[in-house]
DNA sequence: TCCGATGGTATTGAGTCGATACCATATTGG
DNA sequence: CCAATATGGTATCGACTCAATACCATCGGA
């Protein structure tokens, strides 16, 4: 049978099956992991310093890459109001066609082929493992909104939801966006 | 709950936390993955060639990688008797010794700590994954001597084994490391 | 109103990666 | 036996990645 040291194996194999996935379509994959966290960051947490923490690299990486999205039209720099030192980052037009071209839809497809039990358990596992990878190096989780102990849910249907650890109010669709300040209930 | 999508987010988030751990004493994520594979693989698959298909990358970029590991003394190269065009490549003493400073650890001791229900089906699901994903991209398997169809196990306990499909002899370490040419059962 | 903390950018140097071109050594077919 | 071709590797190029360092502007508190 397989011991643990062939599933480790195994994993650093997937890391880099997924990695090389990030070639598609002449982009790169620091390039893709950006889209991607764009696409489904929120507003709070979209911005240079939330995709530095989210990919555990530094600063100046980061910032280079979203220099090369730019450059391609693939992301908006906008001022942050309220923060002068702030960037807000947002998909263009033209950054929202690509993401349905990702490469990892390949990992996707093999992933749905599998058998519903063997999906949760490796959910689990998986979760499991980036939970502890995280705290190992003190990273933050970026959980979805609606999981978070800030989170408080409209009881009267209005749509409108609110975050008391920043005190805005949020949108239906936002309360399924990943966020940099995501705490689990 | 987690749905399909929230598990292909974790994937992607742990090959990025591999990655991250390649960078560990000043060496780079594809050097460490030269490494590991050298440890791991016998004889006939420890050449640049049988790296580049492990890799799934070109031959130019794996050339380029052993180079500077080469150059870094952890690598030894030595000409193939029996083909004048291929080169055999070994870790080196310094090679060795550097592999339990591996960043991989953490993630390995995330795994360990997981219960042993988990850890086979977080196998399972891994296995399965990188099975199909492989697939796709006709990548080959790498799997142990053993579990291959090409070997014959010795039956008189000599220690010796038989590669069917390179008609070579095995030693018994040697059942045990990665092949090239490996099939399963 | 300083002063340190925070959010970003600029620059440098080593490494990664695909693409292309190239070389030497097999292997195959006539 | 000897072309033609296939195979295993290396060399070079250009774009990108990444950490480290230095730097700048804005924010926040004492």
């Amino acid at each position: 049978m397989r011991n643990d040291g062939e599933t480790i194996e195994l994993i650093e194999r997937l890391a880099r099956l997924v990695t090389n996935e990030g070639h598609a379509h002449g982009m790169k994959p620091a390039q893709w992991e950006a889209l991607r966290f764009l696409a489904r960051a929120n507003r709070f947490s979209r911005t240079p310093g939330g995709l530095t923490a989210y990919l555990g690299l530094t600063k100046g990486t980061v910032s280079q890459t979203l220099m090369s999205l730019e450059r391609a039209g693939l992301v908006e720099k906008t001022a942050n109001p309220g923060d002068g030192r702030s960037v807000r980052l947002d998909l263009t037009e033209k950054g929202r066609a690509l993401l349905p071209l990702d490469g990892m839809a390949t990992i996707k497809q093999a992933f749905e082929a599998l058998p519903l039990s063997l999906r949760a358990s490796l959910g689990d596992g998986v979760a499991a493992l980036v939970t502890s990878a995280l705290a190992a190096r003190s990273g933050r989780a970026f959980g979805i909104c609606r999981d978070c102990r800030h989170f408080a849910a409209d009881a009267r249907g209005s749509g409108q939801h609110y975050c008391r650890l920043l005190k805005q109010p949020l949108e239906d669709a936002e309360a399924e966006q990943i966020c940099q300040e995501q705490e689990a209930a």
